[in-house]
DNA sequence: GTCCTGCCTAGATGAATTTCGAATCAGCCC
DNA sequence: GGGCTGATTCGAAATTCATCTAGGCAGGAC
């Protein structure tokens, strides 16, 4: 084992917010991080998260013939974000309208900082 | 490691820095991104990413260690990170040593900024 | 040279994912 | 109520994925 690879950190106090690159991730909080990144790892996902993000909120109706997808198909794609946390649903009469949750945005958001001076320097 | 080193994905290609939130992503461009975050999706691989983004670099013989899977799965976990041009790796001697690329990780970041005024506003 | 250690590759396998058509639920209009 | 449209859920097929064991290559020690 090498010795330079021990981490140096002191932020035990955030476990929530604290970016990836701060100090290694424990289980715990990856197992609830990771599904938010997987649900934006998929090509449609990750447009239709794009639409939703885009305004401040957009219908089932709006969304399903950009793709060339079946109906169904987009909506277990909403699903999977909906249920990462990161978009929010709502049906007004006929329609099923979208919107992104500002907070979850921001979170994976601060994950992705890059603290200060390690990773930078490679 | 030399031919495996180059990452598949081409940072130039996606149009850099430009958030999610601020427009509707083509296709192209999501299935440029779509691999990063799912290399990300993962808790194993989260973790790593983690491990690897705290310190400058990091042996494979100090992240093996940390998870109760064969040194193979750890490979295999670490060759998607590598392909998703997320790290690099190099092997110098008798031990391989990964280390973050910073302008991927910059750029994931930049990709989940909220240009203020959309998804605030909903 | 031989042996050992560290890391990767190859192949296999059970689980998860993506996608569809069919059926179902929710709301509106006559 | 009956019919129509929008969206979801159900059930199934094809694909992809995470993980393992076995084996191979590179580098150092002898």
């Amino acid at each position: 084992m090498s010795k330079q690879a021990v981490p140096v950190v002191d932020l035990n106090a955030v476990a929530c917010c604290a970016p990836i690159a701060a100090r290694p991730m424990d289980d715990d909080q990856a197992a609830v991080v990771a599904p938010m990144f997987k649900a934006l790892g998929d090509p449609v996902r990750l447009r239709l998260m794009s639409m939703i993000a885009s305004v401040p909120e957009i219908c089932v109706c709006d969304l399903t013939p950009a793709f060339d997808l079946s109906g169904p198909t987009i909506s277990h794609h909403l699903r999977v974000l909906r249920d990462a946390g990161l978009v929010d649903s709502e049906r007004r009469g006929t329609w099923v309208w979208y919107r992104v949750r500002p907070e979850a945005f921001r979170q994976l958001g601060a994950l992705l900082d890059i603290p200060t001076a390690t990773a930078t320097t490679g």
